[in-house]
DNA sequence: ATGTAATTTATAATTCTTCTAAACTATCCT
DNA sequence: AGGATAGTTTAGAAGAATTATAAATTACAT
């Protein structure tokens, strides 16, 4: 990649990061960067490794403070799916997960590939937020 | 309720852990009772309070190798909605849930009333687990 | 420059869960 | 009964993920 293209990235991250309404800083740039230069999910952990790869660039706690903040402006999208651990996927747009239960690895899903054909009325006085589906696989075991 | 009845209830519980493979011990079925005589969604936390209500019977650890040990058995099942807790449910019959995020309580939401009307293929090599869908609700702000 | 608000940070604290090693219980065999 | 053996429970320690705290830094608007 060459510095042009760095440098289009990077101003391309912060106008999103404003268009959702965050102020972009160094730190979140780099956060956003990480999350949005590859198409996996990620932990708060990975990202804490992931964006301080080469050397210390931004500190844990502004790790989980970042991620929640992206969430809450809907930047990225929470998932959860595994007891142990809250999976972050870039991808905001409409679509389901297959959990594999035995690597704790989430795969995306496109929207379309799963119809609801009907969902119960919301109880009264709700407002619906969103539906998750998740679809739990595993590699059989070797027997 | 007579003492007949509370017997029989111990009988039953017993009979449905042997059903499972699960050998019934006297903390087993305390635990047991607690999840089947009442229709919610408990965490592991919930039961150790509402197992030991009056005197102490249960061990935390034992509450969460039984639970544990119940969930592989398919005498209940773990339900992951909240990254802050599992719950567990009693129902096992399949089905999905309400998820109120500003609460965090779980209702079920019987299986018929959600039509899945296409699911994509598994993975190459996988076995599929299971479906769960959640339904993310919350009670409006009152703005 | 200066004051104010926002952000980041190291570290401590919390919370949920699992591990460990010892104590206890049950069962089976003779 | 007695004694080995496997299975179960336990208190407490340890671990992992996350949140809270309070000080330090940075940015920004006078």
């Amino acid at each position: 990649m060459t510095m042009d293209k760095v440098q289009n990235a990077e101003v391309e991250l912060t106008d999103r990061l404003r268009r959702c309404g965050i102020t972009p800083t160094a730190q979140r740039v780099d956060i956003a960067h990480v999350l949005f230069s590859r198409h996996e999910h990620l932990s708060a952990e990975d990202v804490f490794l992931l964006v301080n790869d080469n050397e210390p660039r931004v500190s844990k706690a502004t790790v989980y403070n970042t991620l929640g903040l992206f969430a809450e402006h809907g930047l990225i999208r929470e998932v959860i799916a595994d007891p142990t651990k809250v999976f972050f996927d870039p991808n905001v747009t409409p679509h389901h997960h297959f959990f594999d239960t035995s690597t704790g690895k989430l795969i995306d899903i496109p929207a379309e590939q799963v119809q609801i054909g009907s969902l119960p009325a919301v109880p009264a006085g709700m407002q619906l937020e969103g539906v998750d589906v998740i679809v739990r696989v595993r590699r059989p075991d070797p027997a």
